[in-house]
DNA sequence: CGCTCCTAACC
DNA sequence: AGGTTAGGAGCGA
């Protein structure tokens, strides 16, 4: 080794973990030995190998070596007897791979190197020292990071999965130290993992602070009684030792007898034959023919190797017992002969649920036009198809359509393929040819696509899907507008709308209404590192999981659909749920554009205001720390500082929350103050400014996903991004509002409903002195101040008006003394006095609050204006708190979800309005009580009355209110202008 | 990596 | 005090 040579060091036992993990269980060779974790090693093997040949990565290999540990126990064993206790011993199915994978590395041609009572780390570590000293540099093959301590200029770390090489600088990013200080960092963070205990309470950003500081661990531990926070200073004064055990574990071992000398890693090229003789053995075909390409080798020319190991474990009888065909025969139709009331065709389907078999063997995947046409051709009898889309990510705005699954009646369905990669990934390597000999024929997209329009959008078929916004979505962006259809989501959330209950998702609704478990998208593709995409899925087991969804599907439209005549929940459904599908889909589809720049600037005076307040902020506290942790924050305030007002959260810790920090700041603490301040720039840097940019698409554009199904009371919910919560409180947050922009040649017109909820409230409750005020247009805040405290309006107090302001809030929310002391930080016989009185002038608000607790009480729901269902089963619960919670939630849930069913019904009605005025608006976004849409310039004259006109009228005529709904409309360039 | 806790943005 | 979603810290597997 000299000056030059490039040493690889491959963690060989990390990698067969890494493969284990991240490929399918069963993969078995013919005999039934189990090989998956081989085959994942030789593809990364072959996949660095390969690299190492492209002299055009610069770091091409001079020397090479694939290291293992070689036993469980180690000299760290003598040290501490719990090193590692807490290892589980390998799954059954990898053990006897541990040797065939040595085999394949030998196969390579590569040095294979262990030590008896040594870790791969120990090796690792004196290789790397070895060549350094001799002026190499060495790239190690791992993730672990256990070796970052070897880090330094001439040797980084390379994961190879995530393609991410490591060098001084990575380190720190990512742990805060640099390489020189990892051992003290791991030292006193410990590791759960090895059972290294390291230091309570210190976790890797603490340690790394400290570090920090105090430069090194031994120094911090000789210091520790310097330490201010007295948790932290007395854990390192007991765990002193512990801390120092901990580093001697965590110490790699340069100094590890070699047997085979660094020299001896000379790297030269593969024996093709070798290789390929090995990879036929293992019946690896897709990585033998690319071997052989790459070495220029005839496959069919070698014999395959005999392999020597233990014989095959072969795993549990993977043949389950087959269902019984007897009463598979029985689920035939019971409802003919029924008298058809809507009841008994509830329990018929019930019944015919209860008896459901699933049989996914049964499941079709149809890999042909011919195919398909004929399958489709059954919906055209029955009349019905539940079809669900397969995407390959889990966006419908960005995801690419992967397959397609129906199904006509129930067991009956099938998968159509249409984009699937090879199960590698690697899908450019292959021709269309070699693909399709790897994973079979599919039909080409654009002709699925030809025959499946025409289907979609017959008026004859009922297209049943669950969560249909997503699948129509994805249609839309083909040209294909999914009609009519039904939606199992939104149907079960008609019906069954819970504060408890848990959602409304496919696998749950299958377990509770048919009583079984589908194949889980996780069990399919893995999930977190393991994850694959599901085009890269065996199409075999993808038809299994895809193909049983549009079963479910259809099984529990078939359970559940009659219900909504049945509990007369039709109405809802039909006219405030399904019609708003196609509507939000628009939305999502247009997206809003968004000023990449505005953002950008913001971001950077953010940082520059944050930078400045962090030294402001350890200048105050004495000390680095990181403010953004809530407990160091507790223990400097409260602890250190010995701050008056300390409260404690659920979990014990020291609240911390705006409220306790401003009333700190009030009595003149300056800490507290620029902690609101940092949190505030943070969160609006971290939330916003920083990550809306990563939701733009090609065009500037940011396309939320609405939820229909995600709250109780019938709002809508935004996510990824959350476009409902972007600031508009503060000065500095509404800047963020600048960035929502209309593009050149339209404005953005917002117009949203004035205190629509009191409104409501107003009329439910049948209120005169409040509908009286609304209908003169008074303020409606100083009016329930006069009328409380008998002041005129004119020349209030804001004060005053402030607090009524809240105490009307609060009747929405359904008040407590408590919630409305906490909210006006007075005491709470003050707050229950407000209260009282407010009850004495307006009696009506009382009666109304009592009728919704006893209805809530009987029936265990409560009802919209229109009809909408909110479940609310605690609200019979014996904990009182619970049970409280429960009353104020049923209070509130009538209140926000009539207004909620009157903006679906606006937006349900906008676009057809729009469109018989010859208007081009485009409804963009909606956040509860307000719409925004992007107009063209000329038309927004025109619009501005138009929208207005279609939200005030939107609860008529099934509900004619006794207040008016008032409703602001303007437009500006921006939404902060427009707002 | 996935979960809980805490905090904070909105109506 | 009613209804949400998101991000960071810390912990445990």
């Amino acid at each position: 080794m000299k000056q030059g040579d490039h040493l690889f060091l491959v963690d060989g036992s990390a990698y067969i973990f890494r493969a284990y993990h991240a490929l399918p269980p069963l993969t078995r060779k013919s005999d039934g030995l189990p090989v998956g974790a081989v085959s994942g090693f030789c593809n990364m093997l072959w996949k660095l190998v390969e690299e190492s040949r492209d002299t055009s990565l610069g770091a091409v290999p001079t020397h090479f070596a694939v290291i293992f540990d070689h036993s469980s126990t180690t000299f760290r064993n003598e040290l501490y007897d719990q090193y590692k206790a807490n290892r589980t011993a390998p799954p059954e199915d990898l053990v006897p791979q541990f040797a065939l994978i040595r085999e394949a590395v030998r196969a390579f041609d590569l040095p294979c190197i262990e030590k008896q009572g040594y870790e791969a780390d120990d090796l690792i570590a004196t290789y790397t020292k070895e060549a350094v000293a001799a002026g190499g540099a060495v790239t190690i093959v791992s993730s672990d990071k256990d070796l970052m301590q070897l880090v330094g200029p001439n040797v980084i770390l390379y994961d190879q999965m995530k393609d991410k090489r490591l060098g001084p600088e990575e380190v720190k990013e990512k742990f805060g130290v640099y390489p020189d200080k990892m051992i003290d960092l791991q030292a006193l963070v410990g590791d759960t993992s090895d059972n290294v205990p390291g230091v309570p309470g210190i976790g890797p950003k603490t340690a790394a602070q400290l570090l920090e500081d105090y430069g090194d661990l031994e120094t911090l531990l000789e210091r520790a009684g310097e330490i201010k926070q007295a948790k932290r200073k007395q854990n390192l004064i007991d765990f002193a030792d512990q801390a120092r055990l901990s580093k001697r574990l965590v110490t790699l071992d340069e100094n590890t007898p070699l047997d085979t000398p660094l020299a001896d890693l000379f790297l030269h090229e593969p024996d093709g034959e070798k290789l390929i003789a090995f990879l036929k053995a293992m019946e690896f075909t897709t990585l033998t023919r690319r071997v052989a390409a790459a070495l220029d080798v005839s496959a069919s020319d070698v014999e395959t190797a005999a392999i020597a190991v233990d014989g095959p474990a072969r795993g549990p009888d993977l043949d389950a017992a087959e269902a019984d065909p007897a009463t598979a025969e029985s689920s035939g139709d019971g409802d003919a002969r029924l008298t058809l009331t809507p009841q008994n065709l509830v329990d018929a389907r019930r019944a015919e649920a209860a008896d459901a078999i699933f049989d996914r063997s049964a499941y079709l995947t149809l890999r042909d036009a011919a195919d398909l046409e004929a399958f489709l051709k059954e919906a055209e009898e029955t009349g019905i198809l539940a079809f669900d889309t397969e995407t390959d990510t889990l966006s419908a705005m960005n995801g690419n359509l992967v397959g397609v699954s129906f199904a006509t009646a129930p067991g009956r369905a099938a998968y159509v393929p249409l984009a699937h990669i090879a199960p590698s990934g690697e899908a450019d390597l292959l021709s269309e040819k070699s693909l399709e000999e790897e994973i079979g024929p599919q039909i080409p997209l654009e002709a699925a696509l030809k025959i499946l329009k025409p289907v979609l959008e017959d008026p004859a078929i009922l297209k049943v899907g669950q969560n249909t916004k997503y699948d129509y979505l994805v249609m839309l962006r083909h040209d294909i507008t999914v009609a009519p259809f039904d939606d199992t989501l939104l149907i079960s959330y008609a019906l069954d709308a819970s504060a408890s209950l848990a959602g409304h998702g496919m696998d749950e609704l299958s377990e509770r209404h048919l009583g079984h478990k589908p194949i889980s998208f996780k069990e399919l593709c893995g999930s977190g590192r393991n994850a694959r995409p599901i085009a890269a899925c065996e199409i075999a087991k993808v038809t299994e999981y895809a193909a049983e969804d549009a079963d479910v599907t259809l099984r529990l439209w078939r359970v559940l659909k009659p219900r909504l005549t049945a509990e007369g929940l039709a109405a809802v459904y039909e006219r405030l749920e399904r019609p708003l599908v196609p509507v939000l889909a628009r939305m999502e589809h247009h997206g809003i554009m968004v000023d990449r720049q505005i953002l950008s600037r913001l971001s950077g005076r953010f940082a520059q205001k944050q930078g400045a307040i962090e030294a402001e902020i350890a200048d105050l506290a004495g000390e680095e720390f990181n403010p953004g942790s809530p407990k160091q924050l507790g223990e400097i305030l409260f602890g250190k500082l010995g701050l008056p007002g300390g409260k404690k959260t659920k979990s014990g810790q020291w609240s911390t929350d705006v409220k306790v920090l401003e009333e700190l700041a009030a009595e003149g603490h300056e800490l507290p103050a620029k902690i609101v301040d940092w949190r505030q720039l943070t969160k609006l840097k971290g939330t916003y400014t920083d990550s809306l940019p990563n939701h733009m698409d090609a065009a500037g554009r940011i396309h939320t996903s609405y939820s229909m199904a995600s709250t109780t009371t019938g709002r809508l919910s935004s996510s990824e991004p959350n476009l409902q919560n972007i600031p508009v409180r503060t000065e500095e947050g509404r800047a963020i509002r600048t960035a929502f922009v209309a593009p050149k040649g339209t404005k953005l017109v917002s117009a949203d409903y004035s205190q629509i909820e009191l409104r409501i409230l107003a009329h439910i409750a049948d209120i005169a002195p409040l509908k009286q005020a609304f209908q003169d247009g008074l303020d409606i805040h100083a009016m329930t101040a006069s009328e409380m405290f008998g002041l005129p309006v004119k020349g209030m107090d804001p004060m005053v008006r402030r607090r009524a302001k809240a105490i009307n809030f609060g009747i929405i929310y359904g008040i407590s003394a408590f919630g409305l002391a906490n909210q006006l930080a007075i005491p709470r016989e003050e707050a229950g006095q407000y209260i009282k009185r407010y009850f004495e002038r307006f009696p009506g608000i009382r009666d109304y609050m009592d009728a919704t607790k006893a209805f809530a009480k009987e029936h265990g729901y409560v009802e919209t204006l229109f009809g909408r269902r909110a479940h609310y089963p605690d609200i019979r619960a014996s904990n009182p708190s619970l049970r409280a919670f429960n009353e104020r939630a049923a209070i509130n849930a009538p209140i926000q979800g009539t207004a909620a069913d009157i903006i679906r019904r606006a937006m349900i009605r906008m676009e057809e309005a729009l469109a018989e005025t010859g208007l081009s608006a485009k409804m963009l976004l909606q956040v509860h009580d307000e719409l925004v849409f992007e107009v063209p310039d000329e038309e927004v004259e025109a619009t501005l009355p138009l929208v207005q006109r279609v939200m005030s009228d939107a609860a008529r005529p099934r509900v004619i209110l006794s207040v008016p709904l008032e409703v602001e409309a303007k437009s500006a360039d921006n939404w902060e202008a427009a707002h």
